[in-house]
DNA sequence: TCAACTTTATTAATTTTTTTATTAATTAAT
DNA sequence: ATTAATTAATAAAAAAATTAATAAAGTTGA
């Protein structure tokens, strides 16, 4: 069992600034974990090599991670054509982090093992997003809730990323668009209630993260996520890394003027993207056109048209409705308009369509490709693959653990 | 004289993937080199503790890197309450490097020394850019010839760093807008004539990285750089390092489609930024205008109105000719709107504008301004600040000289 | 002006790391 | 099946780097 280990040296994640033999041993463990974290298993040979040590200084310093439960040997690995060696990995219980994913209509929570491996997690939890302290304050035992039900000691769970719509300084943990009551950044109220590291993320990049990090493990380095829910969000994915902007903002996508339209945006401006190509739009789209006499099995005995969500439209699309279908098109149409621009600006290896939206599939997909291919320069689009997301809603979850850990990690 | 001296040991800068402690050593004296490269003469301590190596091994690196005529002693600092250190600074003629700018109608090069100080230049070499074999002879004749001008022998000039229109894959060398005669990279084919290594790169690519390095020295990370000349680029440097997405296109800026008219780009689409805010632009609304029975003194006797050019126009601006004026308004309008859409996406810190059309100062930056405030979040646009580029003319060929620097220093 | 304090540089002693050599484990070939 | 070849792990020797101590060069304040 787990509690009976008590002995993890957690210390070797906050290196401080030092100097001397004690502190460069520090740093070169760290190392090894953070090289193991991102190749998995290796063998001393691996690992001396990637550290430029030599192979009995890295023996000992496997020796030392091995007492402090943080790695633990693996066996033999195949043979390469001599003696067998044998491969260390990452002690899976050895601590653990936790993502929340806080949505307009509920909460996903999950905890995540040293090995990247969910362990437990509850999808869908109710909760109703409101910037009242009420609604932190639920939001905030919801949280303590999972924690308790977990089994895992709080000791063993190094930090918590929770994903939160709007803007976000990720790095002071600043949210400036919801539960924002006090000079005090969001981050620290939770992390002392929750008693845990709290690190703040806007969700569109912790989806996007996740997404980087477990769905598509190719050679892909340089990513667009673009979360469609009622808004438009974009996580950007630079040499691997989150990319940030000055202040954290970046990737506000939807809100880029593409259109001259005379509609009202969220954001006070006119002609957003958001106005024509987000699930907003689709919803006043579709009630548009069953005020000018369409029909759609999305609209049920017990529901009125004014009172139609986003899910509706897509599970009747995904019932072939033909209106549903219809709109889906045309929002992937306005959309691929602006997925030309990113195109064009960023030449990425690789575009995500994710959030809810992204659920169905080429409906949005294949019209969003046409007229990307009509707006962007040929030469730069054959480059770039569009894709839908692999994780679905698991994405914000994921991301949300894997920022936790890598903060953790990572030391920063 | 630097001819005198033979011994410098550029054999650093080539290190190849060995291991072992004379490896070590090599990537020690590396890591000085850029310490002090980036942050200017150190002392002992000062890189003891950037290296995490005690003084007395720092202090034998040093001397090394003095007898290898890479570094030398500048004297003792400034009191500090103590014994007083020395100083330990690049030798500025211990190797040298190359930038070459080509423009539409002339070329700008220039050589920089170890300390990135521009050495030499030559601007404004009468140069016309055509996609034929003779303007490549052409240009490698131009540039054997200020090499050999330049009195440095070439074994100390250790790179060449050469910028295009179009676009590059800097990564292969391969230029595929100009000069694409032959399967084998354009870099490799000019290295083989001047005999040093050339590095291939676009002109506003390497344009916002003389600006970033040389340009501006305070702690902004990230910097757009639009170049606003008879086309629209743009060069992105993402924390310190220029952005290049998948293949090396990224930035085309000039052609997201952002506008609804019915004018046809250079590219072969429609609604493109660069039919609205480029130069190709601007000289388009100066006909329309003089057709229309507008007058200005950017026409004078000797030329018609048909063969007037981007130069006449910002002239006669610069001058006070009311019609240039108001055009120059109408341009910095239309790219304000493109200006927004990259805060949006980015939350830069700093857009530098630059190139020729960025001569004309607030002419052009102030109604950008104003528009990119009206059409991005002002959260968001209070973030950043837009510039006019200092180097001006010069940005090319100090961003060329810099990139070829580093990719030697770097060995990347 | 001079002692007390700081910081840097150098040397000597000690610890740590790398090398080299040896042994162990495994595969491929005769 | 046995031997040669290959790779890994360990042990002992040699080399290298750090630490600690000391000297040198300044500054500051009574």
């Amino acid at each position: 069992m787990a509690s009976k280990r008590k002995k993890v040296n957690f210390e070797l994640f906050s290196l401080g600034s030092s100097s001397g033999v004690a502190y460069k041993n520090k740093a070169l463990k760290k190392q090894i974990i953070q090289f193991i974290d991102n190749r998995g298993s290796s063998s001393i040979t691996e690992l001396s090599k990637e550290l430029t040590t030599s192979v009995p200084k890295t023996t000992a310093l496997v020796g030392e991670l091995i007492t402090e439960w943080l790695l633990q040997d693996e066996g033999k690995i195949d043979s390469t054509g001599g003696r067998r060696a044998s491969v260390f990995g990452l002690v899976s219980d050895a601590c653990f982090f936790l993502g929340v994913d806080v949505k307009k209509y509920h909460i996903n929570v999950g905890l995540m093992d040293f090995q990247k491996r969910m362990v437990t997690h509850k999808d869908k939890l109710p909760f109703k997003m409101e910037n009242t302290a009420e609604s932190l304050k639920k939001l905030i035992q919801l949280i303590k809730d999972f924690i308790s039900h977990s089994q895992i000691e709080r000791a063993r769970i190094l930090g918590c990323g929770i994903n939160l719509t709007g803007r976000i300084n990720q790095h002071t943990g600043h949210s400036y668009s919801f539960y924002h009551f006090k000079e005090e950044p969001l981050a620290e109220v939770i992390q002392q209630e929750i008693g845990i590291p709290a690190y703040l993320e806007n969700d569109s990049r912790s989806m996007a993260f996740g997404e980087f990090y477990s769905g598509e493990l190719s050679s892909e380095r340089n990513v667009l996520f673009v979360n469609l829910d009622y808004g438009i969000g974009l996580g950007i994915v630079v040499d691997g890394k989150i990319y940030y902007g000055r202040s954290g903002f970046s990737g506000e996508f939807g809100h880029i003027p593409l259109f001259d339209n005379e509609i009202i945006c969220h954001c006070g401006k006119k002609g957003c993207l958001e106005t024509e190509a987000s699930g907003w739009a689709l919803i006043r789209k579709f009630k548009e056109r069953l005020e000018k006499g369409s029909s759609s099995s999305a609209v049920k005995k017990n529901t009125s048209a004014s009172e139609i969500t986003l899910e509706d439209i897509i599970t009747a699309a995904k019932n072939e409705d033909t209106l549903c279908i219809e709109l889906l098109s045309e929002i992937g149409e306005q959309l691929g308009k602006g997925l030309a621009v990113l195109i064009n600006v960023f030449n990425p290896e690789l575009i995500i369509l994710g959030g809810t939206l992204s659920e169905t599939g080429d409906y949005i997909r294949l019209p969003a490709r046409s007229v990307l291919n009509k707006f962007s320069l040929s030469l730069m689009n054959n480059d770039t693959s569009l894709r839908i997301s692999r994780l679905g809603e698991r994405a914000g979850v994921i991301g949300a653990c894997l920022i936790a850990r890598l903060k953790v990690i990572n030391n920063t």
